[in-house]
DNA sequence: CGAACTCGTTGGATATCCCAACGATAGGGC
DNA sequence: GCCCTATCGTTGGGATATCCAACGAGTTCG
């Protein structure tokens, strides 16, 4: 066992690799490669998907909202509702109360793209999940909401 | 508790933030910035640290090695190794057996930097899991090798 | 010898992130 | 009422990361 206390550079890949920073990196990647290549059947990127999400879910929103909850940079979210409303799949609107603001909402053709998108993600997502038992996945889950909670406090 | 069978479009945002992938992309997004912060004060970059801790621990390692056993891409390992020697941190020198190939070595300054960078890498992993007991991050490493393993299978 | 492969390298495409500005608008304090 | 500050959507520019395709040089194997 070699010593923790003065780092070892001639082991410093194997501290890096054992290291959560790199591991839940790789994860996170493969992840990502999953999702990204399941949605594209429906010709959406990752994050296009995200957005039609949240839209769907949080009904009228901004655009602010969305890029706070998705932690998107505002810049890309133009885009990205460009192409998703190019599409037809989100419509912006004024917003009633505050003429700065677009109230995005989704159009029919935007939530039957999601309920297909939904379940590509979820296949994904258990591919992902395949080596661990049911147990194993809720601990996993637990665990990294938290840690997601207090980065986002 | 809605249905698990049909997805809902109308919460898919919250479908989406409580799944692994995003959950486990948001993580990995933050530890990324605190290692990337870390090692900043050291003058590295990201996966500029972690080919430097390759190179030290493999002794001379050619280009296409690192390029998998980090998952970079080796175009971008040319760029990456660039940086390192210019910075007189790495030493590329001719394969003996294999002309095609570069003998990549560490130089004692790589190795000094490295070393200090090994303290400043593991602070900030310490910071991603400061919400966890130590018995929940030895959990959490597990659960993540495994699904790491499996996918480098 | 020739075919298939690997290696380092270059080029280009795309996505993400960060900073700064702008006109239009909203809200609070005077 | 009027100003001051802040926010919203948008545009611009740039830095960085990741990935795919190709190429010449070199190696390996049939």
């Amino acid at each position: 066992m070699t010593s923790d206390l003065t780092p070892d550079p001639a082991s410093a890949l194997q501290h890096i690799q054992s290291l959560p920073t790199w591991l839940v990196g790789r994860v996170a990647a493969r992840g990502r490669g999953l999702v990204s290549d399941a949605i594209a059947a429906e010709g959406l990127k990752l994050m296009q998907h995200a957005v039609l999400a949240a839209t769907a879910e949080y009904g009228p929103v901004t655009q602010a909202d969305l890029s706070r909850r998705l932690s998107v940079d505002p810049k890309d979210m133009v885009g990205i509702l460009n192409h998703l409303q190019d599409e037809g799949l989100v419509l912006r609107s004024p917003h009633p109360s505050d003429r700065r603001k677009n109230a995005v909402t989704v159009t029919p053709a935007g939530t039957a793209v999601l309920t297909r998108c939904g379940a590509l993600a979820e296949a994904a997502n258990a591919e992902l999940l395949a080596p661990l038992t049911p147990d194993e996945r809720k601990q996993l889950m637990a665990l990294l909401t938290r840690l997601h909670e207090v980065a986002s406090a």
